[in-house]
DNA sequence: TCTCCTTATCGTCGATCTGACGATAAGCCT
DNA sequence: AGGCTTATCGTCAGATCGACGATAAGGAGA
């Protein structure tokens, strides 16, 4: 049916939206291009997928290289294939969406010249087409919020109702009542697990302690504002 | 920060997913493979993004040479990338979900020895991951029902609520309750235009005809059974 | 034409959920 | 001890949901 000869050849790249909750705004990663194109120009970590790799083994090895971190959530965001949007050559670069919770200081890749944590409110332009994919990582995270348990990827391993309502405050942009959103988050079943523990971390009446629980869609979901 | 020399090259395709519901079932458009590897075997359609194509644009086009019907819902699902998928080269393959209503006849496409609408319950094994991407679009659709006007997307420019009712049911494989989705889906702000006219081809009390309005966001959702 | 059958559409009712918000609990600070 | 802060529980009216009764409006057949 096709041979070797029957198709162009593309390079493949995958492209890391990765965001995170600190200082009261949504943040994403971004590194600083030390090269031309762009060179400069605040783009997302990423880079080629190798000869003997999965696309998803590329972007979790990308991912752990920009945050020093295993085991943090990601999924597949979307592919981005237009013709020029590398002006040296045809790329193929499929982005993922990674959720992590206020990690200490982004470590500087191999190949960047530097990292940094940056409000999205705050980005400005971006190399390549990565503007346009950063807006749908963050449309995808607020989406996803409603309907899944994904506002806890956010969060450390243990934490208050508290904290995860200012997740979703931050992300979202919108302030909650602080009674129905317990109400809601407490009673959706398998979201939250009691550590029995309890901390006083944000000051006033001691707050319990929860895990995240095994549950991944949320019904009924949360409402946005 | 890298040359053509960096990276392995790789050939990219798009696999379409094309779902529709005819004679009571959840159907998607399959091609009978006529070349190696994999021949004779069931697959989905697709092709070759070409050189100066977008990846979107290729599957627009495939999407055309199979159905023969332009304007159709389309919409990327997810990127397969694993480094064997292909046993003869290293292929990344975007895959797109597209949903159509009750086609004609499917047309056999160039490279295809056959095509044909085949309900999702009886797929058997097909070439390469393909019932790996089928059943990740058939869980899509499935999903997107539930806050999309996608359902729409099945019907015909005109329908009635009970056909649309049935996309639901058979999307879905459940019974829902007639008055209880009339009155949902006719609830719905933008989601059905009314079109005046009225027809009884499903027999007994004429039902009104009404086309897809402008929502593409249900709330509140429609709910599985 | 009249009756029956089928599907469409409208209403009703009790259970549940939601948002607004009052009340109380339980720490820390001075 | 008194006040401040945040956590957690309760209450209440309005919206929504699922179950289902009632009525409407066609066609088929006697």
């Amino acid at each position: 049916m096709y041979s070797p000869s029957d198709f162009p050849p593309f390079a493949v790249t995958v492209d890391l939206v990765v965001l995170t909750v600190r200082s009261d705004a949504l943040c994403a990663l971004l590194v600083r291009r030390g090269e031309a194109p762009y060179r400069g120009r605040w783009a997302l970590p990423g880079g080629f997928v190798r000869e003997f790799e999965s696309v998803d083994d590329a972007a979790a090895r990308e991912l752990v290289e920009e945050t020093g971190v295993a085991g943090l959530h990601l999924e597949q965001l979307a592919t981005y294939g237009e013709p020029r949007r590398d002006p040296r050559m045809r790329v193929v670069s499929v982005a993922y969406l990674a959720l992590a919770p206020d990690l200490p200081v982004p470590v500087a890749g191999t190949d960047a010249a530097a990292a940094s944590w940056v409000p999205v409110e705050d980005v400005g332009a971006l190399a390549f087409d990565h503007a346009r994919i950063l807006a749908d990582g963050v449309e995808r995270a607020r989406a996803k919020l409603e309907y899944t348990a994904l506002g806890t990827e956010f969060c450390g391993p243990e934490f208050t109702v508290a904290e995860l309502r200012r997740v979703y405050e931050i992300v979202w942009g919108v302030s909650l009542d602080p009674r129905n959103f317990h109400r809601k988050v407490t009673g959706v079943e398998g979201l939250l697990e009691a550590t029995g523990e309890s901390t006083a971390r944000d000051g006033g009446r001691p707050a319990a302690l929860y895990r995240r629980g095994g549950a991944s869609v949320l019904y009924p979901p949360l409402v946005r504002g």
